[in-house]
DNA sequence: GTAGCTTTCGGTAACGTTCCCGATAACGTT
DNA sequence: AACGTTATCGGGAACGTTACCGAAAGCTAC
């Protein structure tokens, strides 16, 4: 048995099926028996309107297309989270698709999410995407998008991050009230916004203490724990003290080249990660990271996303909404003499 | 401008419709020469059929529903990983719902997964889950449904998990032929089968060696890290000497709890987990762990469902498809005088 | 030269739903 | 008594696509 109809409904109940759908609707022109007698079948037979009929008919879906690059990655499945409670409670249903760091992926389920006929779109745009143009035909045809922690300026939308500048700042501050002078900084390739902004946070905090900004500790790896290690070997010969990881994975893979090496935390460097890993106090040693907050980033993205789709807001008013970071100092930034302490 | 359709062609060209849909499916009935015309405007103005009348109109859509607990865990994601290899690759697209370890979420999900015409559904039972009449009534009504990690006896269909008895055997054995005696057993609620599965390895494994099985270091915990904490310690009353935790959320949130109560790991308990964390060895100390091969859960689910689908498998065929264990000794289970060496 | 076949296309219904336009009564108004 | 109003319902089209049925034109074959 398949999925009652409203025209089974008619049929059985002698009826139209505009008179049954109205029923439903609680439409006024119906004459509250027959109301009742539609209600009660509807109810007895389990009836659910069908949403793809009701997609191709008003031409929208009541569906949120998520695009990141990765799942499997704690931050992005806590923003996922975030949209996901956000969505549900206003109606709407979260698709998830990856873009697995590949720009022809992106393109593919940007596609996808469209053909889907999304009502929107909330973007992390992938590691590999330097472009934006396929969004902004997009948006010029009135699809309302949001991006989100990955985002880029040359796209006229909302945009949702995390403060990187001031949370970079606040962890390069840490680390050289801490007593650090070559902090090295190893981030992700260079597109991406968020990629600038910490770098920016990580220079201003540099100069504010009068410590030169060298190039040479400043390191861009691809992603994957994999790709981390051999950038942290060739870091390790500018014999820097500290390391300021801008990314989740970046920290961990750091971490572990780091131990491998034998390179003794914090007593020969000092880590600090920009990241979002429940387990960092679980670590050896305990890491130190700026927090994002994940699960706000992704609510604050559903919110404004569907309030664009359903017009509260006005389409096409760029502009930035950054969510404040909080900076947790654990034993792997500790300064050398304070390590007995803690 | 919207999406361009099939009417839109038929119109530019002077076509009909069906003329032109055939064109485009390369049908032997149509002149190359229309059917070039009708190729290459469509090539042009950027045609894609739009599924959701696909979906009307064939009561299909290629859309395989996955159901888990959380996304927000790291074994989950890596299942949807595979399951999104696997399904990308024979064109099929996935929507995640998470039922949040809540059966009323979980049933609300499922209802919206069919609502939505997925052509199969894939599904690790929430942990409040105790009764799966929900699903046997879909699959009477014949959708494919295969269940991976989270299954369920009570439901005849195919079921793909890690091979949970032989690993939690394995696990025992190595804890007991590293010296441990009273080996405590933290694992969730009772109702999933992988709880049974794994506690009767467990049990397997003491026997074999001559231990007494000892409820009292059994301990069921719900879902949540925060939740571990005051098992944990309830636990260390009955002085076990091992920790064995079923589970990825478990682990780590014992290893939390161990720590705060400054219990020596691995001197004064073992401890080792059921897990499929990336970062087990950077933890303190690097915890051993019994590694499910999430990836590959998640393809082989994804292969057989998709096999279901499209009839290469015969329906209402139950059966269980056991993917092998890796155990991985690290530190967390050392024998006590072995610590010094690792 | 007529029957039958092939080639190539068009028309229409159908999937489930809603909305617009009527239609039919019953009723009230003048 | 003629007309407008209200309450209640049905019919049809439309969303994009495909499948079935048919149909015209040209051809072959007897």
């Amino acid at each position: 048995m398949d999925a009652i109809t409203i025209k089974d409904i008619a049929r059985a109940l002698n009826l139209s099926t505009s008179t049954v759908s109205r029923a439903l609707r609680d439409s006024y022109e119906i004459n509250p028996e027959t109301k009742r007698l539609v209600v009660e079948y509807a109810a007895r037979f389990n009836y659910r309107p069908n949403p793809i009929a009701l997609s191709l008919k008003e031409n929208r879906s009541r569906v949120i297309g998520v695009i990141v690059p990765q799942i499997a990655n704690n931050y992005f499945s806590q923003v996922i989270n975030g949209i996901d409670a956000v969505s549900y409670s206003r109606g709407y249903q979260v698709i998830i698709f990856q873009s697995h760091e590949s720009y022809e992926r992106e393109l593919l389920t940007v596609q996808q999410a469209v053909a889907r006929k999304a009502d929107g779109l909330l973007i992390s745009l992938s590691g590999s995407t330097s472009d934006v143009s396929h969004l902004r035909d997009l948006q010029e045809r009135k699809l309302p998008i949001v991006l989100f922690d990955r985002v880029s300026k040359d796209l006229d939308s909302l945009c949702v991050t995390a403060d990187n500048f001031t949370g970079a700042f606040a962890a390069t501050e840490h680390l050289i009230q801490s007593g650090r002078r070559r902090i090295a900084h190893l981030t992700i390739p260079s597109y991406i916004s968020i990629t600038q902004e910490r770098l920016a946070g990580y220079r201003a905090a540099l100069e504010k203490y009068g410590l030169p900004y060298d190039e040479n500790l400043i390191r861009y790896s691809e992603f994957g724990q994999n790709n981390v290690e051999p950038v942290v070997n060739d870091l390790l010969d500018q014999s820097p003290d500290a390391f300021f990881a801008a990314g989740d994975r970046l920290a961990l893979g750091c971490l572990a080249a780091l131990k491998k090496r034998n390179v003794a935390i914090p007593e020969a460097v000092s880590l600090i990660g920009f990241t979002n890993t429940p387990v960092a106090d679980l670590l050896a040693p305990p890491m130190s990271t700026v927090e994002q907050p994940a699960l706000e980033i992704g609510q604050v993205a559903a919110e404004q996303l569907i309030d664009l789709i359903e017009g509260k807001r006005k389409l096409a008013q760029p502009g930035m909404i950054r969510i404040p970071t909080r900076m947790i100092v654990r034993e792997s930034s500790q300064p050398v003499g304070n390590i007995l302490q803690v």
